[in-house]
DNA sequence: TGCAATGCATA
DNA sequence: GTATGCATTGCAA
């Protein structure tokens, strides 16, 4: 280091933030309930600075009043910031208190950002010899850099680097450090709210810097651009102009630098001592003293030192008088067997109080006040994410806010089973309601150890799915949203997915406690804000009488599986690869040479320049030339190739989505499939299947509808039987909208889409070409869905006159039809949802929005959403009443899958006949219309024979 | 390694 | 035109 006098400018915001946002999840509250996070931060910093550099001059600047001048220039600058935390506002008096201790200067400029005064000060010091260090983790000072200016990062993990020009170069691929100033004008700053060009991020941007040089540059020479990035630069111009503007730093603050107002001083050190003690910093006042101590002219020896008080391990509050939070009221009892006791708080909520449970005599009083309550939140911690598999590692319990219990299990399977046993009078207990997030799951676990969860069930989950089918749903959503309330993540607690995540047993009890009761305290909470919403929303008794209920259902289904014919699938693996080896052998050969097909890039290279298919062939964004399926059918006259690869690629998607998929997906222990319905995802109420997806197995193609061979009855003595509403979703809309004609055609049992046909062209039914009732059906489907003519004629090969004039005699044929569809978007804007028969909601915010596109598209979700959703509510009752009376009648058949309008059943062949009178009659009974609903029957030996 | 975009399977 | 899930690709981290 050379002699040079050195100042350090400090970015006192910045490194508060940041401060206080690295003990955000386990945040430093003292004795008074004061946040000292940011307070900590920020002094672990500073001293940490002065520690490795011992700087001769020293600042620390803050920002007061924000940026006049760039609010100014662009009124939404910082807009968007969210309000300053509560715990750094009140840090700020601490922190200057101690720097005046500390005899360190603090520079303040009532209008002026910080990066300003550190600019205009830099500047000022560069002329009087001075080498500056900007100390901030803030990207945008790297514009201040020069050969005597430097920024001095805190890097993640602990330590610095320093940046000079050198790394600017590096970093922001510039030539000079001011056009940072042009690189972040173009490239925007969401945090800062500095707009940017729309479109350029941080690839773009550092491609304009290295060929423009600057933004001005860039926007000279925008004939150089081309397709929608050149007519976006063009039409942003001033935007990206007054970005720049925005992003650049001030010099010419009214500030002046002198030298000796910055010299470090000594610290009063006394003083200092007492603020950290009133704080309660005790490793800090430590460290304070050891920076300084010898008035810091023998500097320590160590290098580094790392960010102190990082660790996150919470400290019980006290070890004695564990029984002064004790749960189990007047119990006579000592409770000091309940061993661990911890204490958390956050600025927004009281204390909690959760222990757990590992001795004899404390299991016994724990189990004895559970079975006292009328209603207890429960949540499992298990060994993974799979119900089949995982093993119970414990669970919590919780009954009232902010307090509750962990129970680990053992690993031992035997003792846990023991365990568990103490626990069945309380989970099979009718008349203990028993609350949770996302029930299912906690069902299917407790299923594998044999305990059936009775009672009534309220599922945080399903309530808010109900509430807001159109927002997520998981718990720590829902915390933060209804409850303003950061639950500890489960990455904290076992890591990142893959190589070194832990399973929730190696993590340690006192951890596993406070994450587990947590989720439950929490549920519990989220349980008493859903219960009233749900009242308001009238959605009651959709909650109570169909997703409730419901959700043992699936769990059943999921638990029972279906079995899969592997080797059959592996021996149509063969056949296609087979016929995958031929077309690939068909394409060499025509291409002459041998390459990836599954390669677009190659595959380009081949079509349109060996081959030369094509004069000008279409090039994608990126320049590739486009080899997506419409343009290859378009092409499919032109070569044989083409015909072959569209082969090539429709196998290999065959092959590796269902055929080498499915076999995977049997899990070991049952040798079945079991899928994962999804009840809280569809916005429309319909529910989804995954891990693996069984609701889109092909049936369309030939080919592709051979994979349902391969699901087929457990074995000799059943049968598969699927049960599939026809026509449900137009026998709704007929319904719904009281179309008199439409009615009548169901009732009269005819083929609906050849009925519309003869009304439509006006000829006997039994005229109706293919093509007529083909373009009917078409028609049909598109008023689901919302149609418009132009929809319409890239469906059919009518032209766009041809398709408008046929939705219009389709609408005079059927005039309620029309005149439903507008009722339901009036309703619409004016309510701002539209509902099913049973009341399930769906919101369409943008209903009334003023964007035609975006309008439109609501307009169609209020005609198709109720329809959608009531075919969904129907087939929701017909399984669960089905359900109920394969229970009650002890049959041996089980309900297997559901798809949208079908239920597939594994019957017990002596049962055949009573269960098919007994599917049908429970699923067209399942909810009255005005049109009959019809069901259809088939049985097989696997699920395309059953169709 | 994780993400969005694309393409395609179902109702 | 509605509602989903998943495999692959290509890009960003």
């Amino acid at each position: 280091m050379s002699d040079q006098k050195r100042l350090f400018l400090v970015d006192a915001y910045a490194l508060i933030f940041r401060g206080y946002y690295a003990f955000i999840k386990n945040p430093r509250i003292n004795s008074k309930g004061e946040d000292t996070s940011a307070i900590m931060g920020f002094m672990n910093s500073l001293l940490d600075v002065i520690k490795r550099e011992r700087p001769d001059h020293l600042g620390v600047c803050f920002d007061k009043g924000g940026s006049a001048d760039r609010v100014e220039m662009f009124e939404a600058y910082k807009a968007n910031r969210d309000e300053t935390p509560e715990g750094i506002k009140t840090a700020i008096p601490h922190i200057h208190n101690i720097l005046k201790a500390m005899h360190i200067p603090i520079m303040v400029k009532e209008g002026y950002e910080a990066d300003d005064v550190i600019g205009t000060l830099s500047r000022q010091a560069e002329k009087e010899g001075y080498k500056t260090y900007m100390v901030t983790p803030d990207k945008d000072f790297a514009q201040l850099v020069t050969d005597n200016i430097f920024m001095y990062r805190p890097v993640f993990g602990g330590g610095y680097e320093t940046w000079g020009i050198p790394e600017v170069q590096k970093k922001f691929e510039v030539t000079d450090p001011l056009q940072v100033i042009d690189f972040l004008g173009m490239m925007g700053d969401s945090s800062d709210n500095i707009p940017g060009l729309p479109g350029v991020g941080e690839k773009t941007a550092k491609k304009f810097i290295a060929q423009f040089g600057s933004m001005e540059g860039l926007l000279a020479n925008t004939d150089q651009l081309k397709g929608k990035m050149k007519e976006k630069v063009e039409a942003n111009g001033e935007l990206g102009l007054l970005s720049k503007k925005l992003a650049t730093i001030m010099l010419d603050v009214p500030v002046t630098f002198d030298a000796k107002d910055f010299e470090l001083d000594h610290p009063n050190i006394e003083a200092v001592k007492q603020i950290f003690q009133d704080l309660e910093f005790r490793r800090l006042t430590e460290n304070f003293l050891k920076t300084f101590a010898g008035n810091g002219e023998t500097a320590p020896t160590e290098t580094s030192v790392a960010p102190a008080e990082t660790k996150t391990t919470p400290k019980p509050t006290s070890s004695a008088g564990a029984g002064q939070f004790s749960l189990f009221g007047n119990e006579e009892e000592d409770t000091a067997e309940v061993v661990s006791e911890y204490t958390r708080k956050t600025s927004e909520t009281a204390p909690h109080f959760y222990q757990y449970i590992n001795t004899p005599s404390s299991k016994r009083l724990f189990i004895k006040s559970l079975l006292q309550q009328p209603s207890v939140c429960f949540d499992t911690e298990t060994t993974g994410l799979n119900p089949l598999t995982a093993e119970l590692v414990g669970i919590a319990f919780s009954w009232e806010t902010g307090k509750g219990f962990y129970l680990p299990f053992p690993e031992d399977k035997n003792e846990s089973q023991n365990l568990i046993e103490d626990l069945r009078p309380f989970f099979e207990n009718e008349n203990i309601e028993k609350i949770g997030q996302n029930l299912k799951y906690d069902i299917k676990v407790l299923a594998k150890y044999n305990i059936d969860v009775k009672g009534k069930l309220f599922d945080t989950m399903l309530a808010h799915y109900l509430i807001n089918p159109d927002m997520r749903h998981n718990m720590d959503v829902l915390a933060e949203t209804y409850l303003n309330y950061t639950p500890i993540s489960i990455t904290e607690l076992i890591g990142k997915k893959g190589k070194n995540q832990l399973s929730m047993r190696e993590v340690d009890l006192e951890k596993q406690t406070e994450y587990a009761v947590e989720d439950a305290d929490i549920t519990l909470q989220l349980k008493e804000h859903f219960q009233n919403e749900l009242g308001e929303a009238n959605t009651q008794k959709l909650f109570d009488d169909i997703e409730i209920p419901l959700l043992r259902v699936l769990a059943a289904m999921e638990i029972e599986g279906i079995n899969l014919d592997k080797k059959f699938l592996n021996s149509l693996s063969e056949d296609l690869n087979n016929d995958i080896t031929n077309l690939e052998k068909k394409i060499y050969d025509a291409a002459g040479e041998e390459f990836n097909i599954a390669s677009p890039k190659q595959l380009g290279v081949i079509l349109f320049e060996k081959l030369k298919l094509v004069d000008k062939p279409k090039k994608t964004k990126t320049g590739q030339y486009a080899t997506s399926e419409d343009i290859l059918s378009y092409l499919a006259k032109e070569h044989e190739i083409i015909q072959n690869i569209l082969d090539f690629r429709g196998l290999s998607k065959l092959k590796s989505t269902y055929v080498d998929a499915l076999p995977k997906q049997v899990e070991e222990s049952t040798g079945r499939v079991h899928t994962d319905y999804m009840q809280t995802v569809a916005a429309t109420g319909r529910l989804s299947s995954n891990n693996p997806n069984l609701q889109n197995i092909p049936i369309r193609t030939e080919r592709g509808r051979q994979v349902r061979k391969a699901f087929v009855p457990r074995n000799e003595d059943y049968t598969l039987l699927a049960a599939d509403y026809s026509q449900i979703e137009l026998r709704i809309i007929a319904a719904l909208s009281k179309e008199k004609t439409m009615i009548e055609a169901f009732k009269n049992g005819e083929d609906i889409h050849a009925s519309t046909a003869s009304k439509v062209f006006n000829i006997p039914i039994n005229e109706v070409s293919r093509e007529q009732r083909s373009n009917a059906k078409t028609v049909n489907f598109g008023i689901i869905y919302g149609v418009s003519a132009f929809g319409l004629s890239n469906q059919t090969n009518l032209s766009r006159s041809e398709s408008k004039e046929l939705i219009d005699t389709y609408y005079a044929t059927y005039p309620q039809l029309r005149n439903y569809i507008s009722e339901q978007v009036d309703f619409a804007r004016d309510n701002g949802y539209v509902q099913t028969v049973l009341g399930r909601r769906r919101y369409l915010k943008d209903i009334n929005s003023r964007n035609a596109v975006v309008r439109g598209a609501a307009e169609r979700n209020a005609v198709n959403a109720p329809i959608q959703g009531s075919a969904a509510d129907i087939i929701k009752i017909a399984m669960i009443n089905i359900y109920n009376k394969l229970n009650e009648g002890d049959f041996k058949t089980k309900m297997l899958l559901q798809v949208h309008d079908e239920l597939v059943f594994d019957v017990y062949k002596p049962e055949l006949e009573t269960i098919k009178t007994l599917v049908k009659t429970e699923m067209e009974n399942a909810y009255k219309l005005e049109v009959p609903l019809d069901v259809d029957l088939d049985i097989g030996d696997n699920w395309l024979e059953a169709h």
